[in-house]
DNA sequence: TTGTATGCGTTATCAT
DNA sequence: ATGATAACGCATACAA
């Protein structure tokens, strides 16, 4: 804070230049003068002034993630996917988390400007590819996770949604469900869209003659238990019960269980994200298990290589795969039985 | 990214003095050549390179959050708090999370030099007082958060965690159970001993003529598993079983039930911390909410504090309150009913 | 009101 | 191998 290169070289009776030299491994400066400056820099405490250095070298050694207002789980996993993965690159990570509204969102993206090298971004329903378009600086490396915008030129990383919830749709089918309702999500959330998707899909291969049950939810417990009390109150009951996500699949359970109804004697149920709530409820919860820190984990190795060839095209799509996680709640044996059902990572380049 | 100050100057016919001037409403600017500059810089995209500025303005509008490998609610929930704050007050946050080794927290400290106006530091046993001397830069501003460390010239913003135990062994007693035993903590932990610390006070006052029952764990829910097994093999079980955490509150839960031991009927038992999955076990749990993002509100707002007024002594003591929350678990009325314990964020300046 | 010139701390270029 | 010195992009004291 306080000793600057100046002083360093002061101290060793050297010039700016070799203190540079010696400490940055430059070549250039005799064994028995870099010793001298490496002790007169410990001796004086000396660290090199990131913004200065950065000024002139170009690179921040800084990637920021810029996300939504998030509790919980997810999103301090995926911080430490990524802060974790940014340090083995020799990297700092910058956060700018918790911003709602579009300008706000905007702002903190401008405040990046010359202190990142790259970007990592939670896309959300407000954060779509025009406002990418008008708010990111052109050239600046970026990767966006669970995003539905298409033909942009960045780089994107997906939940393997689609075959999570197709893989857990048929194992609830080979259980002998055929009548399986869906509680789906917000409409404009990116992930609950491919849920249903991949629930219409299975349905529509395993149970082709079944009419489709959809209750509309948000994510949110309470509106999970709302659901539960509607597909109770159908004149034909659903066998099994698949929530597109583990908190309205909380909710169902309570429904159910107020209602009297056993799970999973009387109706099973299934969720998605394996939230850590997921095994301590009762019965354990099956559902479809995201890891999360690997997602940040490979957005990041994802931008650190876009950041290491600049100028190459980085449009490209990603996706990481789901398990599902077999616990009471669906009825089949008791176990830690996990499946995996969808391809690891699998890369495929957007033409 | 790629517009600097001169472009704009350029392209509005004025001096880069003047554009300067017009952006940052420094004044001694004519309302119509203010408008020809912004309406140049909104054209060329320009955003100020934040490296370029920070050298010359001496600051960074950037603090730093230094916190070990921690998973689940309450790292996001504190980054939450700081970040939210952080942003309230025109900064931005620098995360550095996710080391162990003491190298590399020490590596992180110095990456952030002249990156950061002001740092929040998460202790942990290896981030002690005499860590911080060696590797703190004089003159930052720091905020220790739940650290032991006395003396230091840094502010430090604790959980009360010896009231909050302190009130739960009172409702505890209040409820007719005089042999509680408790299930400890890591000995190196600075949370843990203050539980016990309020623990035994508590007893002491409250149940003086019991013998004192404290079985170790570590505040993993195996711990308490382990620990809950212990104490249902002695000789007199306890009425009730107070864990330093409530993970490891899980594991004893689990164990008596397994054991077929009802709780709360059988035996009482509360947690502390008030982590999600505490509503969701089977009975739920009555523990002591901390307001995590409540601490990370209130540390960011000491160090803005701090970072107004530089030069200032910023040595003092901080404590955030806890509330009691009774559920199932301990056998008293359910019921939200949560009184609150301890004043709140009291000041204490250290002498 | 506006422009010129200097310096922030560092690395990179070019002499020596 | 080492030392001057010019950038980097910006803010500001000083001059005009």
């Amino acid at each position: 804070m306080t000793a600057t290169i100046k002083d360093v070289a002061r101290e060793a009776k050297v010039s700016v230049a070799s203190v540079s030299r010696a400490l940055n491994g430059s070549g250039g400066v005799t064994p028995a003068t870099e010793q001298r400056i490496r002790e007169a820099a410990t001796r004086l405490r000396y660290v090199p002034h990131g913004a200065a250095r950065s000024l002139i070298t170009k690179r921040t050694h800084t990637v920021g993630a810029l996300m939504p207002d998030l509790h919980g789980e997810f999103f301090s996993e995926l911080i430490r996917g990524i802060d974790l993965e940014a340090r083995s690159h020799g990297l700092h990570l910058l956060v700018s988390s918790s911003h709602d509204g579009v300008d706000d969102a905007a702002a903190a993206l401008r405040a990046m400007q010359g202190r990142v090298d790259g970007i990592v971004i939670l896309s959300s329903p407000r954060v779509d590819a025009a406002f990418l378009d008008a708010n990111l600086p052109e050239g600046l490396p970026t990767v966006l996770l669970n995003s539905g915008v298409k033909g942009t030129a960045h780089a994107v990383l997906n939940i393997d949604n689609f075959a999570g919830t197709y893989a857990m749709v048929r194992h609830l089918a080979g259980l002998g469900h055929k009548r399986i309702a869906l509680v789906s999500g917000p409409k404009d959330n990116f992930d609950a869209q491919q849920r249903e998707a991949g629930f219409r899909a299975a349905m529509a291969e395993l149970a082709p003659n079944e009419p489709l049950r959809v209750v509309a939810g948000d994510f949110s417990e309470q509106s999970g238990y709302q659901a539960g009390l509607e597909l109770l109150a159908l004149k034909t009951r659903p066998q099994a019960v698949f929530a597109a996500n583990d908190m309205m699949a909380v909710g169902c359970l309570q429904a159910f269980k107020e209602a009297g109804v056993e799970v999973p004697g009387e109706i099973a149920l299934a969720g998605f994200d394996d939230i850590p709530i997921a095994r301590y409820v009762t019965p354990s919860l099956s559902t479809v298990r995201v890891r999360i820190a690997d997602l940040g984990k490979n957005a990041m190795d994802l931008l650190a290589d876009l950041m290491d060839r600049p100028g190459v095209s980085a449009a490209s799509v990603h996706t990481l795969g789901c398990d599902i996680v077999v616990r009471e709640s669906c009825g089949a044996q008791r176990g830690a039985a996990a499946g995996a059902t969808t391809k690891k990572t699998q890369r495929k380049p957007v033409r």
